[in-house]
DNA sequence: CTGAAAGCGCTAACAC
DNA sequence: GTGTTAGCGCTTTCAG
């Protein structure tokens, strides 16, 4: 069995609250009887039992995270500043990865609920209207990551896609293209999806380039459909000369598909990604991309929750971090 | 507030027991109460908390997962399998990125003690006596995955590193290459290094190409890494016209370094990877490699943690699992 | 400064 | 079948 502190009670001889006193406020013992209580804790190991604590205190000191497909790197990335945040906060963390399955997430809101976790960070993700009724219906405070809500008022964090999509197609005009495509979140399952497509849209309004509008195809969030949809696009418009691809990911699709091809790039075919994951400057040829702060999307994120939880609100309801245009070796003048 | 047993009751004019018995054994409870109790649970959003359960049944029903770099898409997939296995036994899963920080481990375990989690799977980490005498001291039933101990009898789940390294070196081999490189892990803090190595020179001595075997770089799991490693290797021995690297993501820096090089891949040199990400085909050239069962380690490292909780042992103590050599394009005969 | 005791929400005997 | 009750391990009054 695991110890208690009625063990470290009996071996320190004193009573059960003194125990529980040096283990919340070490000052309001006396000297003599800390050290030993804290004598035995050290000998039988003795951890407060989580349980116990729940149910005085109400709370787990656990967050819960919500991410659609933990093998997109994009997803390390905010994983790692939640946890790290969690870490400053004295929080644990529960990371759950849905597979983009509607019914898996709202089975982990489930969970949280019994688990009682604290409040949770839902990532990248639409708010259906399931999901918030569940977590309001559970009353558990959650925040948005990479995501924001116009139906409901909930705390978020994320970039402007909008504006982001709109510096990479400015850029990719800018060196010369004229006949750009674009490879695109499909717009009813992604919430990155419509304002990145806005921002390709106004660059190309603002350039007079609108003949190029209609030069999009859609995938959805995997590489092997970027490369299905990237063949897709080059049938209908073999005359591209640059492809605005919505997620690095996409834009190794885009990219291997040209290769199969025998187009070069960044020689004949320009391309630029977006999110500006580590494999971005790993791949060949390195990727132009969007950088997003991702770690400190997720960092943030988790800060909100805690704001959210603590005070029970936040300051900044709908927060915007920024994105960069990092320009590598896929993208060339025209 | 949150709604509790007594809420429910009330609810249904029964008491709390009757509540109970419904959310555990439905079937001893009289039809007409049991709908009534339902429906109060339903209207109320009742789910029993866990910190109560818990208390009483001295298990938590949550799994500690320990992993290295959650940045290594290695770890996505274990972590899918520990995933899906957890939901298929009806376990929640905390999931711990240490970020190959020994003391953020150590600290972990100690999260994972309070929570009472009822066992921990670590992934590919050597078993330091630090972590074996606090997993044993708080009394934390533990597997390994994608790793083993000598020192320790712990179960654990692997594949035969030696005998996948002599794969893929004896491929290169009989593809007509007499020049052969290895970028490794180094052996100091990696499981997977020694053997690995003993496969490569194991297939070398065979074959009669001992001359290689000095033709050596470690590297630190890291792409960067491995890109100065083969910087290095190709300082010393030019003339290699193959390399066997033990991590795709080596193969990838690799392959990078050579590319910066002019030197083509698989034209003037073959390279093979090791663990078949879902980066290994997205790379160009895709790459050959020896494929790891990623997410059945996972999967089967959680169930082997289920049999060790619930049965006190595991049927197999060291279980290995099969690998394969995928071949793609980055090698080519000689 | 310290001990006794109540009670957090739930389950599991134990009566009825 | 169902209600009553005694804890599970801990924190927190409340006395002393």
């Amino acid at each position: 069995m695991k110890s208690t502190i009625r063990d470290v009670a009996k071996m320190a001889g004193v009573s059960i609250s003194t125990v529980s006193r040096v283990m919340n406020s070490p000052n309001s013992v006396i000297e003599s009887k800390r050290e030993r209580v804290l004598e035995a804790v050290e000998q039988l190991k003795y951890q407060p039992n989580a349980f116990a604590r729940g149910l005085i205190y109400k709370k787990s000191f656990t967050l819960g995270l919500l991410i659609p497909d933990i093998e997109n790197l994009y997803y390390a990335g905010v994983i790692r500043g939640v946890q790290d945040a969690c870490i400053k906060l004295g929080y644990s963390l529960m990371i759950c990865n849905t597979d983009r399955d509607k019914d898996r997430l709202l089975s982990y809101i489930d969970t949280f609920h019994e688990k009682q976790v604290d409040g949770v960070v839902l990532a990248s993700d639409i708010l259906y209207p399931e999901y918030y009724d569940k977590l309001v219906g559970c009353r558990i405070p959650f925040v948005l990551v990479s995501s924001h809500s116009d139906e409901y008022d909930i705390p978020s964090v994320e970039i402007d896609d909008e504006a982001a999509a709109y510096d990479a197609v400015k850029f990719l005009i800018e060196l010369g293209h004229k006949e750009i495509g674009m490879i695109g979140f499909n717009h009813d399952n992604s919430i990155a999806g419509p304002p990145r497509y806005e921002g390709f849209i106004r660059a190309l309004t603002e350039f007079g380039l609108e003949r190029n509008i209609e030069k999009i195809k859609y995938a959805n969030h995997r590489y092997e459909h970027a490369y299905q949809a990237t063949h897709e696009l080059f049938t209908d418009f073999p005359d591209l000369t640059a492809v605005f691809c919505v997620a690095d990911e996409f834009a190794m699709g885009t990219i291997s598909y040209l290769k199969d091809r025998n187009i070069l790039v960044p020689g004949q075919v320009s391309v630029v990604g977006f999110d500006n994951l580590r494999m971005a400057s790993m791949f060949i040829p390195k990727l132009t991309t969007i950088a997003q702060p991702i770690y400190e999307l997720g960092y943030r994120g988790a800060e909100k929750l805690h704001e959210l939880i603590t005070t029970g609100s936040v300051e900044l309801r709908r927060e915007k971090m920024e994105h960069k245009l990092i320009v590598r070796e896929s993208s060339r003048e025209k």
